[in-house]
DNA sequence: GATGAATGAGTTTTCATTCAT
DNA sequence: AATGAATGAAAACTCATTCAT
């Protein structure tokens, strides 16, 4: 279903159709993006399209792959260089500015998550498993925050809840979401119990 | 653009249409439901379904408006009951869970915020507005659970957001979110700072 | 099939009807106007529009009806007052100004004309019938105008063609139509033969 | 947005479409013709007709440059062949002649105009540009009738207007238009100043 | 590998007209 | 006289998908 390589510049034609699909889905939606559409964009025909990706559902599954590959690296970058800011509030400000700022990510994670419930593929599985990948390295994560061992689980997964719910409110322009302070209040009470 | 009453039995129409609205889009998705099987469901013509509401959108407004109503509803019993459940503890759990496990409201929540990224009108101004006011009540529900007034406006915004993350996952089925150990651990640690 | 008196307040309603429909038909054309909308200016349910109006065609004959009685009421009108001009030049000038410059006639005069070839109704023939009619007019009112009597059939019908053509112009936005030159040449060429 | 040619016979498609249109929109109108009566006549389904032409009004615009281009050819000829015929009488004759009795395609043209005056398109710019062109055409015409140069535009105006005012009446069936008699009497008029 | 013309079932929307009240 | 809710048939338009080349 994803990339099978060839002889010829198939990979560019791939990658071209992702780009491209990618852009119209941020810019309008899943569903109002027509696959003529795409394949205007990149530069191809609609044959040629379907010579790639025999069904839109297809192409939908591979873009959320690339989405949620995207999506692990920024988290792996977090965790790798997480001990290189210096203080826990910091570090948990790097993850909620990154991710929650990334407006289109955050659309085309909207989108995505409509195909999941909608559709009858296995995007709905991907997510499931995603979610959890993500828990675990966020957890990961916060080992080097001097967040409690028992406690991490439930940090994280307050942390992903509020990513996703931060996102939202991004993505929908409601105003005045302090970040920062809000990443600061977190480091601080979740520290230590009182 | 909201329900215009009449004398004879156009309410029960509108309702007719209202719900049988509502339980498509929550079955289906928005895009995914035809006006035709809507009118079908609700047992009129699509003529009918039109005199109505002349336009998707403006059916799409009126389940929006409804759901927010009933979103803010149950905020404000929670915010007026909030006293007679015992610990802060149990306060918060009530939210969690009577939000979090309401599968269907989540998956309308979802369309329409799609709906709101989508379509221009005015639906994305509407989920700004409510996201303010729903923070704002929640502030008032936890003046009830000791949380020091200059923190409140924070843990607000952070319960918010978490529940909106909590029902992404949930409507997704991601296993195992522990929604009373979070509650728990929220208000353990957000009662004073350490 | 035109107005019938009663003893309420009827008329009043036909008159609203008539103007509200006259209006919409001149901005919008008579295809692109609803019965409901010409309700809905005219402050009456649509209910009440078929009570007067059992269908459209009905509708549309007497707006014809009405038209036609000012067309020829305009030419009456200047029959009549023809010879109170000083110049044949300016008699002519005063049909072509008066007639071609009414965006408003001129826009109505081509959706009935539509009407007349689209319709099966009698609207036709009410043209045909009009269209001679207006024909002697003009010959009456050219009596006036020093034209020699032999050439004022042909003069008629030539000034009936142009003025058409010159509405069509007009409605259409065609720049530079020198109205007064062409009825000061007319004016001194038709006088008499060369 | 005009005809773009293809290998295969696309060619013959379009033809094929705009054929069916004219036809159908001089029978009916064209508000009257809708796009599935234009696919079957021309053979083909809807949704190959909305692949040539993606809208009514892309449609619609296509005919009428067609539309325009047979009246230019037609006036063409005319100039070029004006000096064949004999008197200035029998060479007005001819525009009138061939240009009125075609009602055909004056049915087309009023329909067009309608268009012109409903649809906000480009089709209205395009009557505005046409008709002066036509207008000029006219004069070159009338250069070889013995009009004093003066008086051309003035003549190639009156008899633009009025051979739109005899198509009028042509195609809603006015009767006895004596265009041979109305071409000499024109003809002799505007030889020269009396 | 690549093309793009062709399709048909589907969508939203429109509207003249009817009729019980 | 007057209402306005209700209708069904039809309109324009959309699009994922197929297939001969």
């Amino acid at each position: 279903m994803a990339a099978k390589r060839s002889a010829t510049h198939g990979i560019s034609n791939r990658e071209q159709i992702l780009t491209a699909a990618s852009a119209l889905f941020i810019e309008q939606g899943v569903e109002q993006t027509s696959l003529r559409a795409i394949a205007g964009r990149a530069g191809i025909s609609t044959g040629t399209l379907f010579y790639y990706y025999a069904t839109k559902s297809e192409l939908i599954f591979d873009i959320t792959d690339r989405h949620f590959d995207r999506i692990t690296a920024r988290l792996l970058d977090w965790v790798g260089q997480a001990h290189q800011s210096q203080t826990p509030a910091e570090i948990l400000g790097v993850v909620f500015q990154t991710i929650v700022q990334d407006d289109l990510r955050g659309r085309l994670h909207h989108y995505l998550i409509e195909q999941a419930l909608t559709s009858n593929g296995g995007v709905r599985e991907r997510f499931q498993q995603k979610y959890q990948e993500w828990r675990a390295m966020l957890q990961q994560g916060l080992a080097q925050v001097e967040i409690p061992a028992g406690d991490r689980e439930l940090v994280a997964q307050i942390i992903l809840a509020a990513l996703d719910g931060f996102v939202i409110q991004s993505v929908l322009g409601v105003a005045d979401i302090p970040l920062n302070s809000i990443a600061a209040y977190l480091a601080a009470h979740c520290k230590e119990v009182s």
